[in-house]
DNA sequence: GCAAAAGTGTTCCTTATACACCCATGT
DNA sequence: ACATGGGTGTATAAGGAACACTTTTGC
């Protein structure tokens, strides 16, 4: 048998290490800066949303060099005292407007030539928003901003650096966390229909699913509820459902 | 219906834009220097082994201050040109002589105080090794060295900066990744019982496993085949599988 | 012969899959 | 009335979980 399962205890009983740092002799950082060439570091985000009948990422069109007249994901520097994900909060909001997004941390991109001017390592993050989202922001809602624009995910113009990868990669990472409910419902208004929930399903696995068992399914686990209202339109009402909380 | 399908043609078709890049004015490296205060980057390896019915991770005790005296992942600086798996790569030479080790980005760790002299953004990596690739080592062999010791994966003394949140991260990669058998037979030598095997699972999951099940499953796979080879010792021999090519 | 680890099948239950028709609304 | 998307149940297959005894070796 192994001895795992007796151990564990001592592991959360361990201090802090952090409280103990200001009791050592520090040497300065000027040491290092002699010592090692720093790269940048960037943040990029990969934002997705689903609309009509698609799924979007917001790619910024880029109007300096290098890769001026590209497409590029939002992003940019991290300030030199700032945690990662604030950094991409904070380029999030300076390029869309957008704020208290959720973002995941996805994959760090380091290739030494990926930034023609110098040496940048970007740390590529995941957002996942809903349509209603952008009501606030009305040149992303409508889809029609000079510089910023969604694009259908499985057909992107070329984009700047190395973000043909990063977004190949991000639609990866959203592929495997759609075993999670809430991971697609973010990617719709907060009160939606099963058939817009299937439809993201459908469009981010790239395979039809079956009604009734996809509605069972989602239904049996119990994490949505009937919001009472329905929907107007062309033909039957369809119930909406938002998340439970 | 969802568009996705027809439109995912396109993607594969568009130009690589490395190829693009020379053509365009690209404005000097020194022009950023100026601009952003850089961070320091470093890569850090959470090294894994199965030995002695545990599992273990490797780590180094550091002499210098920051943290002289404590416990901490093997790891080290970017170089200014160098790809962030190459210099762990190299680091995990440095510090252990294992070389072609399968490495794992998993996580970058960039709280700003996370080391006390200077920002230093670190990219954490995950490698898992089976005894037999220590046997050229024999410092690490015998786990008897000054600097640079096994330890229980459950178990660990108190660590360097954020270390002890990145071996919690890697444990929680690794039981993710257990899914491929191919991951779990990363931990043991080329050749391994199915005990041996089971075990592996049962410590990183952290729950006992029924053997009948278990042997099924992993022989259903055909992932292994038998070496012909047994086990000599106290007891009944045991059949040594190896992963299949 | 006994201690210790290796090896082996069957039953049950849960979960996934395949599949087709009626319903409510707008025009 | 008809076009359009909304909504519903059942039967079969597959996969996961529970469970105990015999075999082979060293001492």
């Amino acid at each position: 048998m192994a001895t795992s399962i007796q151990d564990r205890q001592e592991v959360s009983s361990v201090r802090d290490p952090r409280q103990i740092r200001a009791t050592e002799q520090v040497s300065k950082p000027q040491q290092y800066a002699h010592e090692h060439p720093r790269p940048s570091v960037t943040v990029d985000i990969a934002l997705f949303t689903f609309a009509q009948n698609e799924l979007k990422i917001l790619l910024i069109a880029r109007k300096a060099p290098p890769f001026a007249g590209y497409w590029a994901l939002p992003g940019g520097f991290v300030a030199i005292g700032e945690e990662l994900e604030a950094a991409a909060q904070r380029e999030l909001a300076e390029e869309t407007g957008l704020r208290n997004v959720k973002l995941d941390q996805m994959h760090t991109f380091g290739a030494p030539d990926r930034d023609p001017r110098t040496r940048v390592i970007s740390v590529a993050h995941l957002a996942l928003i809903g349509q209603d989202a952008l009501a606030h922001n009305p040149a992303l809602a409508a889809d029609d901003a000079a510089d910023a624009r969604w694009w259908n995910a499985y057909a992107l113009p070329q984009l700047a650096f190395d973000h043909a990868d990063i977004c190949a990669i991000a639609l990866t990472r959203l592929r495997s966390m759609l075993g999670n409910i809430e991971t697609a419902c973010r990617l719709l208004p907060a009160a939606f229909t099963l058939t817009q929930l299937q439809l993201v399903y459908e469009c981010v696995l790239d395979e039809p699913l079956d009604k009734r068992n996809f509605r069972r399914k989602v239904l049996d686990t119990d994490l949505l509820e009937d919001t009472g209202v329905k929907t107007k339109g062309d033909h039957r009402p369809a119930r909406l459902y938002r998340l439970r909380a």
